[in-house]
RNA sequence: GCGCCUUUAACUCAGCUGGAUAGAGUAACUGCCUUCUAAGCAGUAAGCCAUUGGUUCGAGUCCAAUAAGGCGCACCA
């Protein structure tokens, strides 16, 4: 697994410290010791391949102009046995870095070597880590923000994955507390309007269509009105009315504990399962579903508030117990017990990711969460530190809510109204690709507006049809090149001291930067970073297409080369896109 | 009121730990298919990087204040 960018770029740093070393023993420089100073990529290529700012950091300690630093660095560099054939003074004292020939020819040979490795790396070091995302509320369908947390989440667990961590991806599934007493308490309401003379009357005048029965129950908030603490949605009448039509009203005659306990194990495993299926066709596939429930039935959330107060950090107030996590850097205390003898939320999420680190021993764990849950970051940290693991070892992804807009006008999400858009249609109305990259076209924590309209265009204006065409049209390049007998049997890199056009050069470059960019993306956690690297790539080979004619090459050995160069293109593309798991189109 | 996030071209956004003349795409305009896929390419035009101050050789990038917008601030999750 080679990085051949960042092995460039650790050499020029050698280059210069080897020669500022030597400056040294020739009291030509300071002996104290110099400032550090930073190898870059230079946006403008004419400035070669890497820049470093070494003379302008130390000309403090030269007590020497930048430019007069720089020279004696020069003079004293060694370049031979290296990859880079010169170096140059400029601007204001930047010592510039080209690279040779062999270094560009050898990077086809390192992709097409690794073929569908290409890109990975060992910066991990096998290290275990937990990516938890999604999680959606099993008491209702995903919304919106949810198909951004998958790509993002999905996205962000393949990158580390590429980067040698090992990865494993989780749902968390809350079938258990508040919220599904909500759910229960919204279909027992349901159920016993769908039974009452009303609803029968409903049913009997729909002729049993689930669907027309759920809309004229929604809408008719007089004869059935509902209260404000529960789930509106349709989805909730539909269970309803299935349990109903199964069973009919046998609950009606039932205490109204034993009906909600009922109709909650008729619906919550539809729930899930709805859940899965439409996160499958999302490509999305998870080790594991984690259950709340677990933690309640294992004594693992009493166990929170008995470690918690052994460690005293709890104590009793207004008959609740608290969790003084103001002392460890939230802004305020928080309850963990009610009044009324019900842990909070808070329990079994601590209980939860105690479960993750401790527990289970993942070295790292990640969650993916919506702005609106921010607030819940230092009181985690505050737990896990309070009960001996240390809080860096879980991180969390905050992305921003999304927009949706369609004819310029922005929905508003809402899992209350039962009118907000779910996953599961926005994935009718626009291809999975579409999605998927979208999601992942900016970073995690930017304010995004996902335009509809865009999404479903199957034109230019939509990036991922700009990739995908790219690789449609290598693969039939290649394929044209094949029938003339022309293929990739045996190549070596001299062949391809050939290509000096910029266009080739500039593709040569980029295609070397992938593991830097994956890396890059692991480490900040920002699937976008992956997706511009394809859509780069795209352009790049459209450039040099444009520019560059493959079959029609002035020379045999030209041709051959431009075909090596091609077909590492087209893996590059594909690793890419793997990554995304966005769609690989050999025609278009 | 307090906290987090955002503010770069008409629109949507890049800009890597501060670096050399701030970049793409869309929309507008002009060219390029008898030759490997024109879902493409080349070019023109478009900017007080929200405002003000600070840090230094050097600021779109770091710090502070201000403004506008988004999201939070429960014994909800």
């Amino acid at each position: 697994m080679a990085d051949l960018l960042k092995l460039a770029s650790l050499q020029a740093r050698e280059i210069i410290l080897d020669s500022l070393g030597r400056l040294i023993s020739l009291e030509k420089a300071p002996a104290e010791p110099l400032p550090d100073f930073i190898i870059e990529i230079p946006a403008d290529k004419s400035h070669g391949d890497f820049a470093a700012n070494a003379a302008m950091v130390s000309a403090k300690a030269f007590k020497l102009p930048p430019r007069k630093i720089a020279e004696l660095i020069c003079e004293e560099a060694i370049l031979d046995g290296t990859y880079f054939e010169k170096i140059e003074i400029a601007g204001p004292g930047f010592i510039n870095f080209f690279l040779s020939k062999k270094w560009f020819s050898s990077i086809a040979d390192t992709v097409l070597t690794e073929a569908d490795n290409y890109g990975r790396t060992n910066t991990g070091d096998g290290k275990k880590i937990l990516v938890e995302f999604v999680s959606a509320n099993p008491t209702g369908p995903m919304h919106i923000g949810n198909a951004r947390g998958g790509a993002i989440g999905d996205g962000l667990a393949e990158i580390l994955d590429w980067a040698g961590y090992t990865v494993e991806r989780e749902f968390y599934i809350n079938d258990a507390g508040n919220q599904i007493e909500k759910f229960g308490k919204s279909l027992e309401l349901r159920y016993m309007q769908l039974c009452s003379k009303d609803g029968l009357m409903i049913i009997a005048k729909c002729d049993n269509q689930t669907e027309a029965i759920c809309t004229a129950i929604y809408n008719d908030t007089e004869k059935f009105p509902m209260p404000e603490d529960v789930y509106l949605g349709m989805d909730i009448i539909a269970h309803a009315h299935d349990y109903f039509t199964e069973k009919g009203n046998s609950l009606s005659k039932v205490s109204e504990e034993e009906r909600r306990a009922a109709l909650v194990a008729f619906a919550l495993p539809k729930n899930i399962s709805v859940l899965e299926k439409d996160l499958g066709k999302y490509r999305i596939s998870y080790n594991t579903w984690f259950r709340e429930s677990i933690l309640h039935n294992d004594g693992s959330v009493e166990k929170v508030v008995e470690m918690l107060t052994e460690r005293g950090y709890t104590y009793e107030q207004e008959g609740a117990i608290w969790f003084k996590s103001s002392e460890l850097g939230d802004e305020k205390d928080r309850v963990l017990v009610r009044a009324n003898g019900i842990p909070t939320y808070f329990v079994p999420d601590i209980a939860y990711h105690y479960n993750k680190l401790v527990t289970r021993g993942f070295d790292k764990a990640i969650d993916v969460f919506g702005a609106d849950h921010h607030g819940y970051i230092p009181r985690m940290k505050a737990a896990l530190t309070a009960l001996g693991v240390d809080a860096e070892r879980l991180d969390i992804v905050i992305m921003q809510m999304v927009n949706l807009v369609k004819d310029g006008e922005k929905y508003k999400l809402s899992k209350r109204s039962g009118k907000a858009i779910t996953l599961s249609t926005l994935l009718d109305e626009i291809p999975i690709d579409a999605a998927r990259f979208f999601f992942n076209l900016r970073e995690p924590n930017s304010h995004f507006d996902f335009d509809l309209d865009l999404a479903v265009e199957k034109s230019s204006q939509n990036p991922v049809f700009y990739v995908q065409y790219a690789h449609a049209r290598i693969c039939s390049l290649i394929a044209a090149l094949r029938v003339e007998g022309f293929t990739l049997d045996s190549y070596c890199t001299e062949e391809l001291d050939v290509l000096d056009k910029p266009q080739e050069i500039e593709l040569l470059r980029h295609l070397a930067s992938l593991p830097s960019e994956i890396d890059s993306a692991a480490k900040t956690y920002d699937p976008s970073k992956v997706t511009k690297y394809a859509v780069e790539l795209a352009t790049l080979f459209h450039k040099f297409y444009d520019a560059c004619s493959v079959k029609n090459a002035e020379t045999a050995e030209l041709k051959k080369a431009r075909l090596v160069l091609c077909s590492a293109v087209l893996q590059t593309l594909r690793n890419s896109l793997s990554i995304l798991k966005i769609d690989k189109p050999e025609k278009m």
